[in-house]
DNA sequence: GTCTATATTGGGATAGAC
DNA sequence: GTCTATCCCAATATAGAC
C-alpha cells in the first residue's frame, strides 16, 4: 500500500503520513480533516476523494503501523537465543521500533485511554496472543530457574509495557522534567541501556 | 471549595465531579458541555452559569486533583524513614492515591500526551521540584551505598513513573490483556506488591 | 483528482424570561 | 439558578463544475 523507492509519493500516501502525525499529536477528536488536508497542501474535500471518512482514514493509519509492529516483533521473537538475552532482544526491538515511530506509541496510548472508541477493532484482543506468549516464556524460565521467581509473571509484562511506552508517549512531558531532548542519541542510548539493565537486575536469580 | 459532610452537594460540585469523569474518560476534545450537563441533569446553558467557559471548568478540575495529590505526596515525603523503605512508602502512597482517583491518572496522561494544550499551566514545571527532590534522594542513597549504583538515577524515576501511571491510565486496555478487573482488590494488591518488590530487587546493593 | 458551493450537524457562548 | 431562544463558528460530508 505504501510505496517506497520512487521519488514521488502518491497523494494517498502523503495523506496517510500527515494523518499519522496529526492523530498522534492531537488525537482523533483534536484533529480535523482540515488540519490533515492543509499539511498535505490540498482541500478537505479533495482528501475525502481518497478516503471515504475520517474513521476509515484513522483505521488505515492504525492498520499500517500495527502491521509493521507485528513484523518487527515476530522477527525478534523468532530468534533462537534464550534466557535473559531473549528478553533483552525483544525489549530492544520494541525500543528501537518505538524510537523510530513514536507516533505509533502515542496512537496506541490514546487508544488505550479511549478504550478503542475510534478504532473498530479491539486492540488488546489483537495483541493478546503475543502477550500470552511472553507470559508463558517468563513462566518457563522461572520454572527452569534461569529467572528469579515472581508470584505473577504478568506483572513483569505490565511494568515493561509501562516503562517502554511511557518514555515515548510522554516524551514532551518528560523533556520538561529532565531538561534533555528524549529523542537525542544520548538520551535514547541511556534509556535503552537502563531498561535492559533494570530487567537484568530484576530477573537475575542469584 | 468542595464541601463534604453535608447530605446535599452543591450543583457546582456536582458539575466538577461529572466533568472530572467525562474529561478523564473522553478527553478534553471528546467531551462536550452537553455531556457534562446531561450527567448532572441540567442544560448546557445552566452549566455556564457556574463556570464561565469549558477551559475554566477543565482548569478547576485539574487544580483540585493536583492539590490533593500534592498533599498526599508531601505527607509521604515528610516521613522520617530512609533507604528503600522511603522509596516503598512514596511508591505506595502514589499507588494508593492513583487507585483511589484513577481519573487523575487518566487526566495527567492526557495532558502529557497533549503537552498541556488545554491546561493553562505547564504540568512538568509544577511537578519539577518534587521530581528533582526524588532524583537527589536516589543519588544520595547510591553514594551512601544503600542503593545499587545506576549511571543515571533519573532513569529509575522515569521507569517508576511509567510503571505506576500506566497501570491506571490504561486499565481498560490491560483488562483485555489480563482477564482480570484491574481495580479488584486482589489485582490491586498484587500490583502494589509487585511494584515495590521489583524496586527492592533493582535497588538492592548486594 | 482537485476545486467551489452547499447541506447539515453539533459545539461553545450570550441574552433575557421566569 | 435554570430555562428557551439565538448567534456564531467549525466540523463532516455530498454534489457537481472543471
Amino acid at each position: 500500500m505504501v510505496e517506497q523507492g520512487s521519488e514521488h509519493t502518491s497523494t494517498r500516501d502523503q495523506i496517510l503520513h500527515e494523518a499519522t502525525q496529526c492523530f498522534a499529536e492531537q488525537g482523533y477528536d483534536g484533529t480535523s480533516l482540515n488540519d490533515i488536508a492543509a499539511a498535505v497542501g490540498i482541500r478537505r474535500q479533495s482528501l475525502l476523494h481518497h478516503f471515504p471518512s475520517k474513521e476509515q482514514l484513522y483505521g488505515e493509519v492504525f492498520e499500517y503501523l500495527l502491521g509493521v509492529w507485528f513484523e518487527r516483533l515476530a522477527e525478534a521473537i523468532s530468534s533462537p537465543v534464550r534466557g535473559i538475552e531473549k528478553v533483552e532482544l525483544v525489549l530492544e526491538a520494541g525500543f528501537d521500533f518505538f524510537a523510530d515511530k513514536p507516533e505509533f506509541v502515542r496512537l496506541v496510548r490514546r487508544e488505550a485511554l479511549d478504550s478503542g472508541a475510534h478504532l473498530g477493532v479491539d486492540l488488546s484482543a489483537v495483541l493478546r496472543p503475543m502477550w500470552d506468549r511472553a507470559g508463558a516464556y517468563f513462566r518457563r524460565e522461572m520454572d527452569a530457574g534461569t529467572f528469579r521467581r515472581y508470584d505473577d509473571p504478568e506483572q513483569l509484562l505490565v511494568t515493561g509495557y509501562g516503562a517502554l511506552l511511557s518514555y515515548f508517549s510522554d516524551a514532551p512531558f518528560l523533556e520538561g522534567l529532565l531538561d534533555v531532548d528524549p529523542y537525542s542519541r544520548d538520551a535514547l542510548d541511556a534509556r535503552r541501556r537502563h531498561i535492559t539493565s533494570f530487567y537484568r537486575m530484576a530477573l537475575d536469580p542469584t
